[in-house]
DNA sequence: CGTTGAATGGAATTTTTATTCCATTTATTT
DNA sequence: AAATAAATGGAATAAAAATTCCATTCAACG
C-alpha cells in the first residue's frame, strides 16, 4: 500500500506531519506527538520501542506511519538512516561508476577531489572537537620551541607547518629527516611536538613521538583513526577523517586544521605577550 | 558469550580497539578498519551491510564484535544507539557552533579556514579550465622525468606531488633547495617541469622554469594570477584561486588539483604503456 | 437505544536479521 | 614436509522485528 507520496526528507516529513495532524485519530496522533519531540529516535528504534514509549500498541504506529505516506515502518525508518548516513558516500562505489563511463577524464578525476575535500571539511567540522583544540593551542603557544614531525603523505602537512611559524617569528623545527641526522637532542624540556601520521602510520614518527613523551615533553597528534598508535601512547589527538579518492586524498581537511592550529597559536603569543 | 568488560561509551570502545587492533587476524582487522572510519555507521546498519561494506563475511564482523568485549553484533548496536542522542546537528549548525565560541577563539578561526577551503574548492570547480588540465596530463604522461619545483607556501604541495608520483613509480625529482645544490643539470630533454608559485612569486622558481624552457622544455605552471610571471614565459598554467583567511590560506584547492594531476598522469600512464 | 463505521488491542504470520556451526583453507610449528 | 592450530566462508538455525488480520471496543448518528 505504498502511497506515491512518502516524504524523502526531513523537511518534507516535517511538513507532511504538519498537514496531516488534524484530522487524527487518538492513538495516531499520540505517535505524531513523540516523533514531533523525538524525531532523531526513529533511526535507531524498533516499531515496539517507539510505540511504547509513545503509549500506544505497535499496530497503531503502524498506521501513523501509513498515514504519512509510507508503506509502513521500514521504509519510514530507511529514509532517517539514509539521511544521516549521507555524509558518507561510498567512494569506492562512485569511483567504479565513474570508470564504467568512461570517465577517467582529469577533470572528472579533480571533480572527484573537490567533492571529497568538501566532505571532508564538512566532517572536519561537525567532528573537531573544541576542547582538544582549545588545549593543543593552549600548550603550544607556551611552548619555547615546536618541533614538528611528519612523513610520506603527512610531509606537506609538516612543512606547511614549518612555514606558517616561520612566518609568524615562532621558534619551530621541522624533523625532516634530511640526511637521515635525527636531531632528538634538539628537543629541551618544555618543548612541545607535533607528530602528524596517517594510517600506515610511519615508524620514524610513532618513534620520536614516544622519545619525546619519555622525556617529559607533550605531544599533540593529527592523525587519523581511534587506532592509531599516536593515541595510546598518551599524545593531545586531533583528529581528521579524511575522504580517500582511489588510493589517494586531497590533505584538505587536514590542512585546513593544521593551517587553523597555526594560525591560533600565533595569536595566543601575542595576547600572552601583552 | 558475554565478556566481563564490554565498553559502554565511545571513548571505551574506541581505546579497546586502539588496544586490540594489533594482534588481530586479517578479516577482523578489516573491520575494525572499516569500523575506525566508519564509527557512525553502527547505529543505523546490519551485519550484513557493515560486512558487505567491510569486505568481509557476516560471520567475521560477528568475530570482531566478540573480540571487542560483546557478546554479538546487538549489544554493540546497543551501545550505539544510546549513545546516539545529539549527533545530529548538521553542518551549518556545528559552523554556526564553532564560530560562536568567540572572534579570535581556535574552533572559530578553524570554522573560517573550512569555510575558505569550501569556497575555493567550488571556485576551483567551476574555474579550471578542461582543455588546459587535458594538454598538461597528456604532455606530462610522456615525459622521461617530471621535475617539480615550489618553494616557501607551494613547497607543500610540491612536496605532495613527489609523494604521489613516488607512489605511482613514476620518475620524479623534487627540487627542494636542499644545500642550495640547484641540479639544473638534471633536466634532460623531453623532462617535463612543475612550477608551483603564488603572489609573491618566489624568484628560484620563476628563475627555474625560464632556465627549461631556455632549453626548450614544456614547463606546466600552477600558479594564481592572470599576472603571474609563469604565464609571460609561455608555460602551461593551469590556474587557482585561493580565498585567504588573513594571511594564510588553507591550499584545499591547490593541493587538490595537485593530486587530480598526478592521478590522472598515473592513470595515462597506465594506458599508455598497454 | 440500536445500528453502523471507524478505531483499537493483541495475537498470528511473515519477513528480516543475528548468530552459530562446521567443512575447508590458510598459516604456524616441529 | 607433516602435523597442528588458527582463520575463514558460507550455509543452517535461531531470534527478533515488522506487518497483517481480526475480534472487540468505542463513538456518532438516526
Amino acid at each position: 500500500m505504498t502511497q506515491q507520496n512518502a516524504p524523502v526528507s526531513l523537511e518534507e516529513f516535517n511538513h507532511r506531519l504538519a498537514e496531516v495532524s488534524d484530522s487524527m485519530p487518538k492513538r495516531v496522533r499520540q505517535c505524531a506527538d513523540y516523533i514531533a519531540h523525538n524525531t532523531d529516535r526513529i533511526a535507531v528504534s524498533t516499531v515496539a520501542e517507539l510505540a511504547t514509549a509513545a503509549g500506544v500498541q505497535p499496530s497503531a504506529f503502524m498506521r501513523f506511519c501509513q498515514i504519512l505516506g509510507f508503506s509502513g515502518f521500514s521504509e519510514m525508518q530507511k529514509m532517517f538512516r539514509e539521511n544521516y548516513a549521507q555524509k558518507w558516500p561510498d567512494y569506492a562505489t562512485r569511483l567504479d561508476n565513474l570508470k564504467a563511463a568512461g570517465a577517467d577524464s582529469p577533470t572528472a578525476l579533480l571533480a572527484e577531489f573537490v567533492e571529497a575535500g568538501r566532505v571532508s571539511l564538512e566532517n572536519l567540522a561537525t567532528s573537531i572537537d573544541p576542547d582538544l583544540l582549545e588545549q593543543a593551542v593552549d600548550v603550544l603557544s607556551h611552548a619555547p620551541m615546536i618541533h614538528i614531525v611528519g612523513f610520506r603523505r603527512a610531509f606537506p602537512v609538516a612543512s606547511y607547518l614549518g612555514y606558517a611559524f616561520e612566518k609568524m617569528d615562532i621558534p619551530a623545527m621541522l624533523h625532516d629527516g634530511i640526511g637521515k641526522l635525527n636531531p632528538r637532542n634538539a628537543i629541551r624540556p618544555g618543548d612541545v611536538l607535533i607528530a602528524i601520521t596517517f594510517a600506515p602510520y610511519s615508524q620514524e614518527t610513532v618513534d620520536l613521538a614516544s622519545y619525546a613523551q619519555g622525556l617529559g615533553n607533550t605531544v599533540v597528534a593529527i592523525t587519523d583513526t581511534p587506532t592509531s598508535p599516536l593515541r595510546r601512547t598518551g599524545a593531545l589527538p586531533l583528529s581528521v577523517s579524511e575522504v580517500d579518492v582511489g588510493a589517494f586524498r586531497a590533505l584538505s581537511a587536514t590542512l585546513s586544521l593544521a593551517i587553523a592550529l597555526a594560525v591560533a597559536i600565533g595569536a595566543r603569543r601575542e595576547r600572552n605577550a601583552k
